[in-house]
DNA sequence: ACGGGGATCGGCT
DNA sequence: GCCGATCCCCGTA
């Protein structure tokens, strides 16, 4: 267990427009640790909500109780919840402009026999794939909303492609929005198995 | 493989 | 009151 081949990803990383931060999210991992051990897995497919500007952010009419992180400085955790279930997103961009990228599907790599205790033991490729199985997959709930995600304590992102196969990132609309269906901001691990929606796409 | 419907609840209008 | 950045189950093929 080489604790530095796992250091978080630095805030300089967070600190770049949440479309750029995405498609480097793919293939980064996460890696999240509790009381109960650890659980890692390679990042497969993510989502970028562009705030004011994008309707379907959740930031898009401006600062709400429930969004106030989206708003604060990069490299912070932003969890919500939606139909009694969490998603989890990296804030990024500059402090005062609400983005962030909503991370969407994970290839388990580390902790599965505990991934599978906190979900209903579900078949290994539902394990994480979606962003509330993920969430409950990893333990990330309302307490963890504005974590630091740079300080490589409890949860953080770290990059570890060197050990990865190779792979190419396909984009597409976006899952479950009801409004800017056009935009192809949503980016995943060509073909992988691990993604939820659509594995390949044809423009 | 794909699609429709119900569960469920906090946040916002 | 309404409505999701969802999930799961149960139809059809």
């Amino acid at each position: 267990m080489t604790h530095a081949c796992y250091a978080p990803l630095p805030r300089s990383f967070y600190a770049r427009d949440p479309v750029a931060v995405a498609r480097d999210l793919i293939h980064k991992q996460v890696v999240r640790r509790t009381r109960e051990g650890i659980t890692r897995g390679r990042i497969v497919e993510v989502e970028a909500y562009l705030g004011q500007s994008d309707s379907a952010a959740h930031s898009y009419r401006g600062k709400t109780p429930r969004n106030l992180v989206m708003f604060g400085p990069p490299g912070k955790l932003y969890v919500y919840s939606i139909h009694a279930r969490y998603c989890m997103n990296a804030v990024t961009g500059t402090e005062g402009v609400p983005t962030a990228v909503l991370i969407r599907a994970v290839e388990p790599l580390q902790g599965l026999q505990l991934m599978r205790s906190r979900r209903h033991e579900p078949a290994h490729l539902d394990l994480a794939r979606g962003p509330a199985r993920l969430c409950e997959a990893f333990s990330v709930n309302r307490k963890l909303n504005g974590w630091d995600l740079t300080g490589g304590r409890k949860i953080w992102f770290c990059d570890a492609t060197n050990d990865g196969p190779e792979f190419s990132v396909a984009a597409s609309p976006r899952i479950g929005v009801t409004s800017a269906k056009d935009l192809e901001l949503r980016f995943f691990v060509d073909g992988s198995r691990f993604v939820s929606g659509p594995r390949r796409f044809h423009s």
